[in-house]
DNA sequence: ATTCTTGCAAACAATTTGCAGGCAT
DNA sequence: ATGCCTGCAAATTGTTTGCAAGAAT
């Protein structure tokens, strides 16, 4: 039976704000960045402060419910915890990020081991272009 | 006939800085960080500035002598350019990065394809702990 | 009523740029 | 001698923090 998170625990106070970043997250199918996370949160309170947006991922991360998503661009971006092991795919056109379907990856390990080294993670980011982009491509 | 590359060009002057800067990479085997870089070119020029460091990385890069390698823990590093396709670890407890022997990565792009994601790169760090740190441990 | 949160602005940290003097050519 | 480069400091950009007013409990 699949884990039902419910509500993450903040602080100690459910904000307007809060509750809209919270929501973004169920909404969206894929990681994003803080400047996303703001002016999409804009949309619904329009004076939310950049400072509210760090706050409120710092502590969405710290009880659990966000983790950070780093990129190879630079940018970092977030994802709601918890999902299964993926991966995720940045657009070259759009630079947006989506999560891979399921990691699908094998290294052999056997070569690093010979040379001493232990592997207890990885994390992989494919590069090419999103199935919106390809579309477009192909319309024009 | 592996490729033999020259001192590269830098934007016009050899100055004793870039210099020392570029031997660094020639004799160092894993990524550097730009604070590494100029605490070890400060060893040679105890007066070089951080700007001029930031100033030769670009240009080194410009001319193709460097390449980023973004680390998902947040900081980057450079590598020499033309290395063969390779991927890279990064120790849990000294936080050095090394170059991985070779690509052993195998990404089933079935799953991907049929969601239209069109693959053209990839990147992957391991996570793990480093043969140095690997005999430490063993050896208290 | 209490005290946690917010928005603003100031503080920081990391990187870039402007400039006058120094050095490679 | 020319003009590219360097080191310093000021300027940017991205993120964090302090504080008084506002909101959730």
């Amino acid at each position: 039976m699949p884990e039902k998170r419910s509500a993450p625990r903040l602080g100690s106070r459910l904000t307007k704000q809060r509750e809209v970043i919270v929501k973004l997250f169920e909404e969206t199918p894929r990681p994003l960045r803080l400047q996303e996370i703001h002016h999409l949160a804009q949309k619904k309170i329009p004076a939310m402060g950049i400072a509210t947006v760090y706050r409120t991922v710092k502590i969405l991360r710290q009880v659990g419910f966000l983790r950070v998503v780093h990129l190879p661009g630079g940018g970092d971006c977030y994802e709601k915890e918890g999902l299964r092991h993926h991966h995720h795919f940045q657009c070259r056109h759009c630079g947006k990020v989506f999560d891979l379907p399921e990691c699908t990856l094998r290294i052999d390990l056997g070569k690093m081991k010979e040379e001493g080294f232990q592997a207890e993670s990885h994390e992989l980011v494919v590069f090419g272009s999103c199935p919106p982009c390809n579309r477009r491509a192909r319309g024009v």
